[in-house]
DNA sequence: AGCACGCCGACT
DNA sequence: GTCGGCGTGCTC
């Protein structure tokens, strides 16, 4: 058991967006159960907030103090140690230290006090009469229908609503009062259909579907409701009668299955290739020190067998492990391997999870009963209390960086964990980012490299499309898929193999234009073109999701017919169909998998080939292992590289590989095609040659010129707000009050303020301030004092998040 | 963040 | 004269 508090007095981090923390005095009934780790409820101001206990203490210090109101935890959500981690994380990312906590521990766990306006009796009374005013009645009923509302989403349904609400509480129709908001996180629980045991006496009508419904389960003897509907689907109301009269057995149990369906059979560790063996026996050398190293293997080469062998090493000491692996659609391969291999003895974290499975995992972690935990970026932060190793799969992969709130880097962390706990820390990468190779360079990181595939498979062959040739063509089917993929996609069907095609962009046509005016179809909300779906029959804003009727006429000149130019998945989808006509195509992106359980219908039918062709964006290029694809097309492979972002060749070049990666992985050799307007530009030939080596040693000097990473370091200040002019106003007061503060040498630059490359997005005007320096710690140092600038903080209407090492510069 | 205190303009 | 706008400051 952790240690209990001995004193009187408690330090708390409450979660709030504030940059110290607060001592309160913890009552004798509480004492004896608390300890740091847990949450408390404690009164702040004039409302009730969530805290987390750092610390004791044995004084109250200057302040007077408060009672704790509430200990909201039995046992401790992370480890005293971790207290320190969350302080460096808190200060790096430059984030309060409450509200960095609260982004680590599993969402659904704070509670805090909402003002919410109750309907009095004589408020129902007046609005039964109907004799009040419109706006009075609106806010009313708002505040009836609900049974209250929080006044913060009535002035978000309505931005006068506060006021009226006001005039009504004066006249006592209305109340406002403190409500505790606590976030319950569920349980996912799935309904299971058995037999019961005695026969049952009651007789209903059978109907057909009620036999048949009545053999399945009698053959699987049980079965989940969800399958049920698979071969009934409208089971859920038959078998109620039939449970009322005694026929079935339901009963509601926690489901924790493989999503895709197939259960885990459990593995027996294989011999180790030499290569294999070296590696992990290098790594085992230096298992009690801090040793950051980057394990290169193209894919194939058994690097997750590395990681479950340097885990189990960890665990057999009696230490834990921490595996990360990128955010995919549904889950990676190496999490089923790991479960394969340690069974009941891994905690899983990753998005799909329900908040209280999530909270389950967590649970599992911090009460030491699993010591591996596998999972996306925020398992960075899972409560192992002695971590033996940390291991970053696809280090490379953008998904390590949490791209809201707390802005971390889970890759960067890893190591920064890793440090802390003296342990050795594996970042494996086919496609090393250029960070990391450089840290080889200095000599921060050793390699160690797995150069030969494990069962001699031959990597794809790739070859380069050059489609400016095509342009001029007057067929449109061959500006975009070219005679030659056409081609090899036409020799792939007649072998019975899968191809897959991909494009990363979604939507029918990109480019909607006037053609009487030649004024671009643009969301009303944010500074981008609309997107055609035809799919949905919609103009789709891809920013802020605002849809336009498709029959719409321009809204600049009020005539003309709109002309559909550019194109997405879902037009190469249609273009497939049609040069393929017997072929079964699918598409798999965004749109296509926004309905739940629809992406496991979609790899479902890859695995089992039921199609033959699949089109896709991203989220197809990234982990899954589908055996019958033996031919990958990539549309334009240049469509990310002209961003304005100094990253774009670099996420080019891994996207590209990545999506190659997908070919050929089963017996078959596999063959891809890449579409390009630049077959010159160094990204697209250090793609064709899979070499990130060729890729790093062009991509540094233009970084070394331009003081770019890993040359330099950054943070990007992301201003926003609804007025323009305040919102620009702050930025030039945010660059003005940094370059005041520019006084340490080195200095460092501060670019901007300028306006956001999409200058807005649902509503919110966008400025953008880049400060560049060789140290981190100071222009850390100088964004701190300019937050915390009392001019910077009054203005409330504007708001300035941190981009510590920012990915993207958009 | 959110809430109160406090100082200036348009209304009963 | 007041009601209410939101600028400023604080919360253990």
């Amino acid at each position: 058991m952790p240690p209990m508090i001995s004193t009187d007095y408690i330090e708390v981090a409450v979660i709030l967006p504030v940059n110290q923390t607060y001592v309160y005095a913890i009552p004798g009934t509480f004492r004896a159960d608390a300890c740091p780790g847990m949450r408390v409820l404690v009164p702040f101001g004039r409302r009730r907030v969530t805290g987390y206990i750092l610390a004791e203490k044995k004084e109250s210090g200057p302040y007077k103090t408060k009672d704790v109101l509430d200990l909201l935890d039995d046992h401790p959500l992370f480890p005293e140690s971790d207290i320190a981690f969350f302080k460096w994380v808190s200060g790096y990312y430059i984030y309060p230290l409450g509200e960095t906590i609260k982004a680590a521990m599993p969402a659904g766990l704070d509670c805090m006090d909402v003002s919410c306006a109750f309907v009095t009796v004589k408020g129902a009374k007046a609005l039964e009469a109907g004799e009040l005013p419109h706006e009075e009645a609106r806010v009313l009923g708002l505040a009836s229908a609900k049974e209250g509302i929080s006044l913060k989403s009535l002035s978000r349904r309505d931005p006068a609503g506060a006021a009226v609400l006001r005039g009504l509480e004066k006249k006592d129709l209305v109340q406002v009062t403190a409500v505790l908001q606590t976030q319950t996180a569920g349980i996912k629980t799935e309904k299971f259909i058995s037999l019961p045991r005695e026969t049952p006496t009651l007789q209903i009508r059978m109907s057909a579907k009620r036999q048949k419904i009545l053999a399945i389960v009698r053959e699987a003897r049980e079965v989940s409701l969800t399958s049920l509907k698979r071969h009934v689907p409208t089971a859920a109301n038959l078998i109620k009668p039939l449970v009322e009269a005694g026929w079935l057995n339901v009963v509601n149990r926690r489901v924790f299955r493989d999503p895709l369906g197939e259960p885990v059979t459990p593995d027996t560790p294989p011999e180790l290739t030499d290569e294999q063996a070296a590696v992990v026996k290098q790594i085992q050398a230096r298992a009690d020190v801090f040793s950051p190293c980057l394990l290169v293997g193209v894919t194939g080469s058994g690097k997750t067998e590395v990681y479950m062998r340097l885990v189990a090493d960890a665990v057999a000491k009696g230490r834990g492990a921490i595996v990360l692996v990128p955010e995919i659609a549904l889950i990676s391969q190496t999490e089923g391997r790991f479960r394969a291999r340690f069974g009941e003895k891994i905690a899983v974290i990753h998005s799909m999870l329900s908040q209280g499975e999530r909270l389950d995992q967590w649970r599992k972690i911090s009460l030491g009963k699993v010591n591996i935990v596998i999972g996306a970026r925020s398992a960075i932060f899972a409560p192992i209390r002695e971590i033996g190793i940390i291991i970053v799969d696809e280090e490379h992969d953008y998904s390590y960086k949490q791209e809201s709130g707390l802005r971390y880097n889970a890759r960067d962390l890893a190591v920064v964990r890793a440090k802390m706990h003296n342990c050795p820390v594996v970042l494996g990468s086919a496609t090393p980012s250029v960070q990391s190779c450089r840290n080889v360079m200095l000599k921060k990181f050793f390699k160690l490299e797995l150069t030969r595939r494990v069962n001699n498979q031959t990597l794809p062959e790739i070859t380069l499309v050059d489609m400016k040739k095509y342009q001029g063509s007057s067929c449109y089917t061959d500006r975009i898929i070219t005679p030659e993929l056409g081609r090899a996609i036409r020799f792939c069907l007649e072998k019975g193999n899968q191809a897959l095609i991909f494009l990363n962009r979604r939507g029918f046509s990109t480019f909607p234009v006037c053609a009487s005016c030649g004024k671009t179809l643009g969301c009303p909300y944010c500074d981008v073109t609309m997107t055609l779906h035809k799919e949905a029959d919609r103009y789709k804003c891809h920013l802020c999701g605002h849809l336009l009727i498709s029959d719409i006429r321009c809204p600049d000149c009020g005539t003309g017919k709109i002309r559909n130019l550019g194109f997405g998945t879902e037009k190469i989808e249609s273009m497939l169909k049609t040069l393929f006509p017997d072929a079964r195509v699918a598409r798999m992106d965004q749109d296509s998998t926004a309905r739940k359980g629809s992406t496991l219908a979609i790899l479902r039918q890859i695995r089992n080939r039921t199609v033959d062709i699949i089109v896709g964006t991203q989220m197809l290029a990234k982990g899954h292992d589908f055996p019958a694809i033996t031919l990958v097309g990539v549309i334009c492979a240049d469509l990310s590289l002209s961003l304005p972002d100094f990253r774009a060749s670099e996420r080019t070049f891994q996207l590209l590989a990545q999506v190659a990666g997908r070919a050929g992985r089963g017996a078959e050799p596999g063959r891809v095609i890449m579409q390009t307007f630049n077959p010159d530009h160094f990204t697209i030939k250090a793609a064709r040659n899979q070499d990130y080596l060729e890729f790093f040693n062009q991509e540094t000097p233009f970084r070394k010129a331009l003081m770019y990473p890993p040359f330099s370091r950054m943070i990007q200040l992301k201003i926003s707000g609804k007025n323009a002019d305040k919102t620009r106003d702050h930025a030039r007061l945010a660059a003005d009050i940094l370059v005041r503060l520019n006084t340490l040498e080195p200095q460092a630059q501060i670019l901007g303020p300028i306006e956001a490359a999409i200058q807005k997005i649902s509503s919110r005007y966008r400025w953008q301030i880049l400060i560049k320096g060789l140290y981190s710690e100071n222009i850390s140092r100088m964004v701190s004092a300019m937050v915390r600038d009392p001019a910077i903080q009054k203005v409330k209407s504007v708001s300035i998040a941190i981009d510590v090492d920012p990915y993207s510069l958009l």
